[in-house]
DNA sequence: TATGAATGAGGCTTCATTCAT
DNA sequence: CATGAATGAAGCCTCATTCAT
């Protein structure tokens, strides 16, 4: 193997490896400011820490990012999936029952989004909602309503199939989805800081609320 | 007997006057700090603000409160009420079902707690918890906990009289719980930032939940 | 004379030493940014040293001035008094020939601004104009036209009184505006920074300008 | 003879080419720096600014100039043209009167300088004199004591030749090079950036400087 | 007790300069 | 030679806190 072939070899590799950081900066700074900004808020969130934190210097942030509010607003960005139609065509070819389409609705939620690093962004934005109301309404357009919807659509299925009670779909949703809001909430402060005064066993939680969402309180006649 | 109570009644009235005066001065300011920690959280709220819409002077607020950390926690504390003895025995008088008390705890809480700028505190606790683990220990302990307890202590109520099925105590609380948390989330949250894009009535929300709790999605057979 | 009277005379000797401070802030604030714009101009100038000539800390300034910018424009605004209508009035009421009126405005335009610190704010507006477009503006309005103005209406004066001849009006005014211009600079760039060896005589350089502006270089038949 | 030299003529062509892109190179960003300083005065320009308008890298300009002072300085050196050898010749041969002469020497100057870019480096450097003292003492030596010194002969010819009255030789070459330098000044700075405010037609500012300057205000008798 | 002027540590952001490729 | 990603010193500005009155 020529000297050239080995030189170029290594410029090959440097270089792609130079590029790959590149490339992988912002990613790395979304992923360091994600967390930051979760556990203290964006206020008491530094610039530099988040720059440290993705193992670059603090003029490299700005690099990416023009102020630490577009990066507040590209975390956002960056972390709100529209996996909305994805699911939508899960549970369109879903199969079974509307009871265990509700389960896997709030199972699938909890191991795709609740437990993954971006539930924090829900917090973020409840947290934060009124010193970004641009972001708020952002959110509520992209996640929240699509969210809303897909649950909507859930309950009628039950409904239309004479699985389900006659329902008040506007607030009927928020059955479904507050219960997954608040574990989200209290995972990313409570739960996060007092864990032992706070336990709070997500699968179990989302157990009992299931079973009692679908068949309710009191004792069948 | 203290010196003061010996120099007379003249100096008693003073005092009184003086200390009333005093007694209120924190209130004021306490009452606006909530206002503003829980808009804008607590590194976004300036203690000037504060002090302004108390109409006092940015001194002054130091004079009360030896930092903003320390007015914070007073904050919490002041807004902390532990009515829940009051309320413990309120629905130890209760005489009808343990279904109409459910609904009962859910709507007087409304009225008492989430329609009041109380529940601002839930809110400023749950997004601050991490930068004030103290304070979240404080109150897990001063109103979770007993909240959780008052909840639990109607579910078992309903449990014994056989109105109630076989509930997993520790969890299903929250499904009381977790749709009042979540509302006032909201109330403060989106819904103070973006109201037309977030319509949320408390009264539908709380009937719709309370309906779905105690007889679920299901259809009775 | 009683304690009281004492302390009075005291605390008012202080109040009134601290209010005159109060008072004075801005004014000092302005000649400390004045000298120190005039000497490395706007960019190179720190709030920091300002604030210090000043004989403040740094936070002061920016009580006064909400922005290195406004305390720029506040320097402007505060050393361009508008002395041309009492000056107008002084020439109204002049009457010797208007030979003499010539002289005495170069030489009393030198005594009165050209002589003095206000005189920094020309060689600051001119070198800084293309970064403050409104500033350049503002000052053409205020100062410049003004200046051309009452010029104008000495030599349109000497041109009626048949004193002196028929004249472009538009342009023969900078036959007495540019030297004064050039003067300040001069006096506020290199003749600040290497006197030794440009050497400049404000006197005998006005009184030169003014013989040959009057008579002109040629001999007279 | 050099190494370079012996290696051939190939070598020496792709030297020359190199050489001729290297030599341009800096040409480019000089012009670049020149503009933008002129326009921003040395703080407000920044660096990559000047890369980018002479299209090249922001590390490129630090390949030729060590610093941005020294590109500074370089962007003096090389628009501080040393004419006045030349001109001093075109003068020595001039044969018409010395009036003529004076007025050939302000058109002239206008046509080869004033309306040039090079005009910007006097405004330049009278900007930024008190922050570079040393440029500020070279530009003195090579460009305003020979200019004076060139005025100088001009004048004094016309008092040899009984052409000009007795003059204070060293002020009154004021009178010829203050106009030009005033009328650069305002070119550079209020005429550049608010020319609807401030109209300044060049050839009629130079005519009536000239003329006055010639013939004085005052009306022959 | 109340004021509000003053402070200065600390955070965001810029940009000249470096250096690996 | 040329690039442009990365750096970090330095500057503007904010705001909690102090203190003389």
């Amino acid at each position: 193997m020529s000297l050239s072939k080995l030189i170029g070899v290594r410029t090959d590799e440097v270089q792609a490896k130079r590029e790959r950081r590149k490339e992988a900066r912002p990613g790395e700074l979304l992923d360091a400011a994600l967390d930051l900004f979760v556990e203290k808020g964006f206020a008491a969130t530094r610039a530099e820490e988040v720059a440290a934190r993705a193992g670059v210097s603090k003029g490299t942030l700005f690099l990416y990012f023009p102020s630490k509010e577009e990066l507040f607003k590209a975390v956002v960005r960056e972390n709100i999936s529209g996996r909305f139609k994805e699911w939508n065509e899960e549970f369109q070819a879903f199969e079974g029952t509307t009871a265990e389409m509700v389960r896997a609705c709030m199972t699938i939620w909890w191991e795709r989004v609740g437990a993954t690093k971006a539930s924090g962004i829900t917090k973020l934005i409840i947290s934060e909602a009124r010193n970004f109301p641009d972001i708020a309404a952002f959110y509520q357009q992209e996640v929240i309503a699509p969210g809303q919807d897909l649950v909507r659509r859930i309950l009628k299925r039950g409904m239309d199939r004479g699985e389900f009670r006659v329902l008040d779909l506007d607030y009927a949703t928020f059955s479904i989805t507050a219960p997954m809001v608040f574990l989200i909430m209290m995972k990313h402060s409570l739960g996060a800081c007092i864990p032992q005064d706070y336990p709070l066993d997500p699968q179990r939680y989302i157990a009992s609320q299931v079973d009692l969402l679908l068949d309710g309180l009191q004792v069948r006649k």
